[in-house]
Formats: structure tokens, sequence, C-alpha cells
DNA sequence: GATGAATGAGTCTTCATTCAT
DNA sequence: GATGAATGAAGACTCATTCAT
């Protein structure tokens, strides 16, 4: 007996990513993705139902490793300005490194497949930077606004910068990763 | 395109971005902009070429209205951060009652429809904001930084607001809407 | 504007009979149908919705016609022996004459396109022939056994010698035709 | 055909005539066959090597024991009208008790997998019945017209009074059975 | 110009069959 | 022999586009 092989499947989802990369959602087709990973149409209903369940699963692959990747190698002890400048640079770094997944998340929320538990995923995964970001607005390290404003605004400057190095519009130095994280903590700081 | 009939051609454009607003650029279908357009489907050929050149030309006709409310009712004399004020609402407001028409562009941005020619547009429509920016970082009352990090960490803010008023996130209060703002200016501000 | 085209809903649906006689509903294929009716695939979707709404207006117009076909030329005033003949060949004659069409219907039977809708309309159909078999059992011409037992016979008689006279196993000779009928009829004859 | 195990050759055979009875032949596919005899899919191909071979094999199986139990019990010494009804009541018993069985043959008479070799098979198998009949219409006690009407005329009365009792259009009594075989006999005897 | 029926290539999905384990 | 993952051709259905009216 041939068991389900692990390799096929990061082969599909790899597969599907870049090809969203490439030229989003629209045109992808489960031909495309099965000749990109290098299998039969038919292997993809090997190891999910349907084109939907196919997307719902990737979307959760791609948002807990994102948000995962965000409080990795965070250290409690630390001064908070330094926390939050590592998280901001772990996000960066992830968003860079793993373009295509970032691109999939942001045509999937407005795409068919995106649901209600699709949000509810998202809300669970970002519990613990919530705390987080609660926490240091407490001890009046972050101005005192709705917490949703701080996370926001900490999301955005990540994207907006991670855009601008991907489009080489902003060269990746140390100075300009400074700079950009100086946009982000001026504004948000108490 | 041939606009005989200005009317039909509005209708066209409005049921798109409708379309695209429900669920996304993968499900939208000729036949269902005719639908909702209140057209036959032979109709949409008589305006448009193609497919392609429908989406376009809907591009090009959103990028230009939110661009173009960007800087709307500016007084040039008025003081810095009352103009960035001003600018920051005029494109929240346009965001907010046009929606649809801004998830059409970020839709469009990674899709199979998305060209050079686009992009071009794109950097032409914003040639005057781009000035005032520089105009002010030159009189140092925006921090000297490269010009590109400081509009996108604008259009960031002005985005991520958006979106959470959009969701309920958050309420549509002045003290809100002057928060959020606040955010911005802070980050950006020399 | 092109209007739907009655004969080529014609095509279709003998196309579909025609196939279905060569090899039964298993084989049945939509692109199969489009060719033997010679339109385009996409063409069979203009005039049914689904394969299963086209099997379904297939039966009801197969079962209404073969059923209207029974009392077709009937005088109430001749001697019932005679109606019966006459209906009996009527009936012969047709599933002889369409029998491409009484495979289908009994192919049907067994199909998952079978429904509690299809049962019903086959009731409703035969009600004039029930009542008349009920009068002629109240005037002791029939027997005096269950309606459906009758019915029954006198259908499967019809049935039998249709196929033995289209395998070839039995000629059409008048002679042959009233001997079939005899079977039938002093089975069920008071 | 590799007898390996009989258990599970007679549960593949099982499993296929309870789904053709479901549905008929039309969705029948080797994966719910698998799935409903409880073994792999390519277990089915150790026992036959293709889906034709399968239905073939079972086809002949089915043909073979429903033709067998028509003349089951029957005493040559008995009188012809006796031997008559015994032989009815096998078979209307063997239908009822078998009724997949019967489905499964109805829908292969007319299927892509019905061939002339199935209907010599057919012809040899009932040669015994053939002859008796044959000796009845000798002895006048049958009519005196072509065998296979009477034949047909017999197997029709079986089929559509099985296909009565099991509808629960006439319910089972004895006083039914009796009535049902009478319409048939008082057709063919002389 | 406006319509919507017609087209057939292309989409998702299934399925008989094979093959590595 | 038994398994079920893997295959890819084929099936139902869709859709951008054309064309007769």
């Amino acid at each position: 007996m041939k068991p389900k092989d692990d390799e096929k499947l990061r082969a599909i989802a790899e597969a599907t990513f870049a090809l969203v990369e490439q030229t989003g959602l629209s045109g992808l087709t489960m031909a495309a993705i099965a000749r990109e990973a290098g299998v039969a149409t038919g292997t993809l209903y090997v190891y999910f139902k349907s084109k939907e369940e196919l997307m719902v699963a990737l979307y959760e692959q791609a948002k807990t490793t994102t948000t995962a990747s965000l409080m990795q190698g965070d250290d409690p002890k630390a001064p908070f300005r330094s926390r939050f400048q590592r998280m901001w640079m772990n996000w960066l770094d992830y968003r860079l490194a793993h373009y295509a997944q970032v691109v999939f998340l942001e045509q999937y929320y407005n795409s068919p497949w995106f649901s209600e538990e699709s949000r509810n995923l998202s809300a669970r995964l970002i519990k613990d930077w919530v705390d987080l970001v609660e926490s240091a607005k407490a001890q009046q390290i972050l101005k005192d606004v709705p917490t949703v404003l701080l996370i926001n605004s900490f999301a955005g400057s990540v994207r907006e910068t991670a855009n601008l190095l991907r489009s080489g519009a902003l060269s990746r130095t140390d100075k300009n990763l400074a700079m950009a994280f100086g946009l982000c903590w001026d504004g948000i700081k108490a």
C-alpha cells in the first residue's frame, strides 16, 4: 500500500502559491496547479475533495504560518521598542521571503472562498499579539487609542514597506528599514 | 469604445464594480455583468471589444477618480497639517463611499490584466501629490525620509482605517478619526 | 434577435432517444447527444439547464405521447372487445414506431433520474384508461379481479409482443397479431 | 477470474447487484462496488480483468441462476396446469427474492455490454423450458400458436405480477396470486 | 445599436485502470 | 493477494465571444 505523500502535498501548496503570485486567483486552474506541482490532475483530488477545499486549506496554512512568524524569537524581557521592532522585522522578512503566500492571502480575502470561518481563524491566531499590544498600551508605551488602530497601523506599515522593497522603490538598507520602522513607531508610541 | 449610450456605459461599470465587491474578480463573468447591468451579453461587446478592454477601462476610470478625490478642495494657503488631514479625510471618505471600486483596484493589481501600462497610469496620476509631499519635506514639515515612504505610510493609514470602519471594528466618530489621523501624522511629521 | 429554435429542440430529443436505443443510459453523454443532434455541447445548455433536466423533460415527453397513443381513435360505441383490440394495436404500433422512446422509458425507471414526481405523472396520464377498464369490469366484460392486474396484463402483452416482432422471433402477419391479442384477451375477459 | 477468495467474490457480486437496484447501471462505478463490497478498488481487478468482464460474469451468473429457478421441483408426472403454476410461482418468488438481480438483467439488455454472446447464453439456458412448452402444445394443453408467444406471455405475466407485488399495488395473498396466474393460464391454455 | 441563441475551447471533477508497497 | 494512491482521458458544465435577426 502506498501512503499519502507529504512531499506531494507540499508540492501542491507551493505550486498554488507560485501561480497565484504570478497572475492572481483569477486565472488559477486545477490543471495549472497540477502541472506546476508535477502531478496529474486527478491526484489533486486525492488530497483535496474540491478546489474549494484546496483553497481553504491553503488559506489556513498560509495564515497560520504567517501569523506564527510574527512573534518568533520575542524576548519578553527586552524593552518594548526593541520587541516591536523585532516583530516588525520578523513580519517584513516573512512577507518578503514568502511573498507568494502573502499575495494568496490578500486575494483570498475578496474571493468566493472567503467565509465567516476564515475570519474566525484570523481572530484566533492573533490573540497573543493583541494581548501584547494591550499590555504595552496599559504601560503607556503605546498610545491610548483603540487596539485595532495600533495593530492595523503596525500591520499597514509592514505591508507598505514590504511592497516598496519588493517593487524596488526602496532599497533594503539598514537605514531605510530603520526609517520605515521609525514612521510606524513614532505613530503608535505614547 | 463607442459612447452610444452613456447611461448604459455607467450601468456596465457599476454592475462590474458591484459584482467584484461581492465575490472578487475570480467569479466575474461577462454574463453576470450583463445581467446585473440589465443589458444583453452582446451589448457589452458594443461598448468594449473584449473582457480585457472592459477591465482595463474600468481600472483607468476607478484609478483616476479615486486619485482625483485626494486633493479635492485643497487650500494651498492652509497650514500643512490641515491640508494633509483634509486629504486624508478626502481619501477615507472616497474609499468608503466607493468601496466597490477600491476592491476592484486592489484585486486588479494582482490579476492577469495588470500591466506596465497600468503601473504608468498610476504614477502619472499622483504626480501632484508627490510634489506636495516633497515640498512639505523640503520645508521640514515632514521627515527627511524617501518620499515613497511618506506616501505609502499615508496611503497605508487611510487604507487600514477605512477597513476598520467598514468592518465595524472601529466606529466612525470624530474622535476616532482624529486618533487615526494622529497615528499617521505623528509618524510622518518631522 | 434569434429565438430559440424548435427544430433544434426536436433534434436534441431525437438524438437522445436514438443513442439510448443503441447503448442504453449507461453510455449516454452530453457530448454524444450534441454530436448526434448536430449542435455544439454548449447549445444543449441553452435548452436544458442540466443533464438531469434534459432527462426529465424527455421522460415527460415520451411518457405523455406514448400514453396518448393508446386511446387514439377509440370509438366508445363499439363493442368492448373491438375497442380493446384497437387499443392493443395502437400501443403495439406506437412501441414499434417509436422503439427508441420505449427503451428510454424502460431504462429511465431504474435510473438516478426517476423520482416520485415521475411516478405521479405516470398515474395521472393513464387515468382515462383505468376508468375504461373499470367500466368494462363493471359490465362483466372483463374478469372481476383487481384493476391493476388487468391493466398490467394488457400492457405486458403489448410489451412482449412488440419485443418478439422487433427481434424477428415473430413475423408481423395479421394472423400472428390476432393470436397474440387472443392470448391477452382470453386471459382478461370475463 | 482467480477464485482466490470465494467470500470476496460473492461480496463483489452482491454489492454490484445492490447498487444497480438502487440507481441502475448509469451511476455504477468500480469505486462504489469496491466500497459496498468492503474491498479496495485494486482488489476488483484481482478477480476481474476489467469492468466489462465483471459485468459479463455477473450477467451470466444472474441469468443462469434465474433461469434455473424456473423448473426447480418440477414433477414431470403432475398435471400440466399444476406444473405450469408451480413454475410460475417459482419464477415469481425468485424475482421477488432476488429483485436486485432482476433489475441488473433488465438494465443489462440495453447496455453497452450486451452482446451476441449474451443473447446465445439466454437461448441455451431456456432450452428445457422451450421443450416442455412445445410438448404441452403438442398434447393440446396449450394453444397452437408460435412457441415464443406462449413463452413470452408466460414470462410477461410473471414479470408484471412481480412488479405489482413489489410496488405494493397488489398485496400478496393466495387469492391474488391465483387470480394473476389465472389470467396467464386462461390466455395460453388451449 | 441591441439582443440572446449558438459556439467550442476550457473548467472542475470523476473514474477505470495501474502500480508501488 | 490486497491495498489505495496515482494517473490522465473523458464527463458535465461554463464562458468569452460571435452572429443572425
